[in-house]
DNA sequence: TTGACAGGCAACCATTAGGTTGCATATAAG
DNA sequence: CTTATATGCAACCTAATGGTTGCCTGTCAA
């Protein structure tokens, strides 16, 4: 909803780095993620905070392990909702670059 | 070319209007993109040094002037690289598109 | 019940980031 | 030539960030 906040979260390789580990492998627990992280357990549970306080993660508790889980939906939508626009003058540029290499006036997407 | 220092640029609110701003006009000087910012103009100088350092602003001399182009590439290549990995499904058929076509000799990267 | 294990909380520290002010430099205009 | 304008540079300040350590709580298993 915030994009700020996913910005926010984003702008750190370390949460990116949690982010692909996630993508990798879904549903990890904290320990689990703090694994060849070159950090102490409590620097890894900061990083998952920002993250699940962006909604990029989402969490599950099962017993005494906390279960995350990688949420797309904001990702999808800071992309749609802004990064798309200075994508546009380009994608118009190369469709009409394909109908003038094809010659012909179908450079539908 | 480095996804961090792109990211990093994107992290701030601020830098993000001014890239909206040029957006909306492309070629301004520092001093038009100063206005309305409610900060001093060293302030949006340091900005516009971190875009431009991200690659994401490419300037131009003109006399004392200096002039402010957004350059959408490196948005695009990060989109491309890491975003779309978390929406596949949906980007796929436009990332085959752009590649295919930039494929086709047209040099726009 | 007693320990081991997973995780949270709080205090603290060093570095960076965002901002300010003041002054310097180069170009344009009168 | 003098002055106004556009920008750069450097020092400085404050708050946020990323990290640490130490201790506490809750859950599982012997």
């Amino acid at each position: 909803m915030d994009d700020d906040s996913v910005f926010r979260a984003l702008a750190d390789a370390s949460r990116r780095q949690l982010l692909d580990r996630l993508y990798a492998h879904n549903g990890q627990t904290s320990g689990d993620l703090c694994q060849n992280m070159e950090m102490s357990r409590q620097a890894v549970a900061k990083h998952l905070a920002i993250l699940e306080e962006a909604n990029l993660v989402a969490v599950q508790w099962r017993g005494r392990e906390k279960l995350h889980f990688i949420n797309p939906v904001p990702i999808n939508a800071v992309a749609e909702r802004w990064i798309s626009k200075f994508e546009a003058p380009r994608l118009d540029a190369l469709s009409t670059l394909k109908r003038t290499l094809e010659g012909e006036g179908n450079g539908q997407q």
